[in-house]
Formats: structure tokens, sequence, C-alpha cells
DNA sequence: GAAACGTGGTT
DNA sequence: TAACCAAGTTT
């Protein structure tokens, strides 16, 4: 049971339907014209977006998601290959993790859902790779259903135009989650609109740096507008240094295996990395991971 | 709840 | 230039 205190009533200067009307109205003048958003984007696209967009830029996707879609129109088609020519299309996207996650979410569907992508909450979230946000999305985006889709653009926004603050807590909290259900949409078709306009809003205008609120529909309603634009005063946000780390390593060591086709020798894997503690360590953990399989001694491969 | 997990573009 | 940022999930 949690306590409740002094629930913070998201409170705008203006009515729910005319804030839900001038977003999407913003929304249908200034979206972008993205292939996983026409009408004849299959679930199955959208969900392929979903997973692609998780940490990474629209711009860097988009090859990679129209190559993986003429190759794998469906489920059953990826499911159909091995895990690592997942991990090699995969590219350099970033996290392929992802791809593996993916594959796994297509046995899955394939196996269990008979070959189409669930259409319900619960079952997508079940699914590997599919979070909180990622569930949520493809129903609204995918199947128009009602949902609470929260991601760091709507964060963002709610964070500026409803608590003023110019930067949302690091992790999410059960009050942004109160805020965005009491603003969403009670009609399912409305509030999928909504979702997606609220995103989009965040990554076209509403940005993390230099926000162009001139442009910006909610200017006279945004409580952060209001309050003079507060610069950020919380804890320092994630710095995440690259340099050095086992992730870079992890990232030279698979680049290796997914240009190459076929095994690649122990000699090719060290010529990366000079500090031969800390490349067993990231091989270690790449294989542990599933990302790469030993064949024999001192032979790797991606995964069959 | 914190930390790990890639990659590249922008300020 | 170093730091920040990009449609998060998993352990």
């Amino acid at each position: 049971m949690t306590a409740i205190t002094a629930t913070e009533a998201p409170s705008l200067p203006l009515p729910l339907p005319l804030l839900h009307s001038t977003v999407i109205d913003w929304y249908e003048a200034s979206k972008r014209d993205l292939p996983w958003r026409t009408p004849d984007a299959t679930p199955w696209a959208v969900m392929v977006s979903e997973f692609m967009l998780q940490q990474t830029p629209v711009k860097r996707v988009l090859p990679v998601w129209r190559a993986w879609l003429t190759r794998w129109p469906t489920p059953a088609d990826l499911a159909a290959e091995a895990p690592g020519e997942a991990v090699r299309m995969w590219g350099r996207l970033g996290y392929p993790r992802r791809a593996l996650r993916l594959h796994a979410a297509a046995v899955a569907i394939t196996e269990e859902h008979g070959g189409g992508v669930p259409d319900d909450h619960a079952t997508l979230l079940s699914l590997p790779g599919v979070g909180e946000y990622t569930a949520a999305a493809v129903a609204s985006f995918a199947f128009r259903q009602r949902h609470v889709v929260l991601d760091t653009n709507v964060r963002r926004v709610f964070a500026r135009a409803v608590t003023g603050v110019e930067y949302p807590a690091i992790a999410t909290t059960a009050a942004e989650r109160r805020t965005a259900t009491a603003l969403l949409p009670d009609d399912a078709a409305t509030a999928a609109t909504w979702a997606v306009g609220v995103m989009e809003l965040g990554a076209l205008v509403c940005t993390a740096r230099g926000p162009e609120c001139g442009d910006c529909p909610l200017f006279t309603a945004c409580a952060w507008q209001r309050a003079g634009r507060p610069p950020y005063e919380g804890p320092a946000r994630r710095g995440q240094t690259y340099e050095g780390t086992d992730r870079q390593v992890r990232g030279k060591l698979l680049a290796v295996l997914r240009e190459a086709h076929g095994t690649v020798p122990q000699a090719r894997l060290d010529a990366v990395w000079p500090d031969a503690v800390q490349r067993a360590r990231a091989l270690d953990g790449l294989v542990a991971d599933g990302l790469v399989e030993p064949v024999e001694q001192g032979v790797y491969r991606l995964p069959q």
C-alpha cells in the first residue's frame, strides 16, 4: 500500500479537450513522414521500429529498418534464421542484444502466438526485449489502443509543460505516471494519436537542448515557460563514459564477427584491443550474452 | 535501485 | 573538447 500525499493534480491553464486538440492538430501539421507510421505498416513493422529506436536516433534506424523488413517481412521469416543473422543485420545500431531479443521475440511470436504480433499489453510485455514502454507503444501505435506511453520525450514534455521544470528525474516516478494517466484522452483512437503527438513534440520542438519554444503549440500554457524557464537544478545527468570501457571492447570484437562471414580465429580478435585481460573479459561477456559462439578452441562465430 | 549495455552526432 | 543525448530493458 502506497500512501499518496498531496497528489499533484496536473494543472495546465486549459481544459483537457483543448489540450488534446492543440497537440493533435500540431502533430497532424508537423509530423515527420516515417515509414512505420504509414497506414500499411504492419504491427511487426511497428514492433521492429520500436526495438531499433530504443536509445537510437531515427536517422540511423531508417536504413536498417528498411533492410530488415525487406528481408524479414514477418516474425516467422526472422524466426527461421539463425540469431547471428539478426546480429549481423543489426549492423552498427548499437546495443546488439536488442537484435538477439528481437529474434527471440520473433521465435516466441511464431511458436506461441500463432505468428502474429500480440495485441494486448500483457502478452507484449512477456516478449524478450519488450518492457513497459515498448509494450505500450506497440499496443498504441500498431493497434490504436489506449495506453500511457511514457518515453524520454513524453517525460520531458510533461516535466516542462505540467511540472514546470526543465528535465524530469533520472528514473520514472509514480507521480509522472499519474500525470500521464490523468492527461490521457478517454477515447482509444484519440489517446493513440495523443501519445504519438506528445512524443513527436518532444522529439522536434521540446528537445533536451535548445528547445524551440517559439514554435511550441503549448507555449502559452507551459508551466516551465510561465515560470521563466528556470534551469535544471537536480543531480548531474548520467554521464556515460565510453572510451576504454568493456563496452567499447565488446563493440570492437563484435564488429569483427559481424563483418566476417563464417568463423573467426582468435588472432583476428586479439588485434582489436591491446589489453589481453580486458579483451578476454569482454569476449567472455559476449559469449555469456549469447552474442558470440565458441566453435572450438580459439575459433568464434556469431550464434547459429 | 543502480549499473551495464553501443554507436555516432551535436554542442 | 568533453559531455551530453538518442522512441529502454535487463539483471
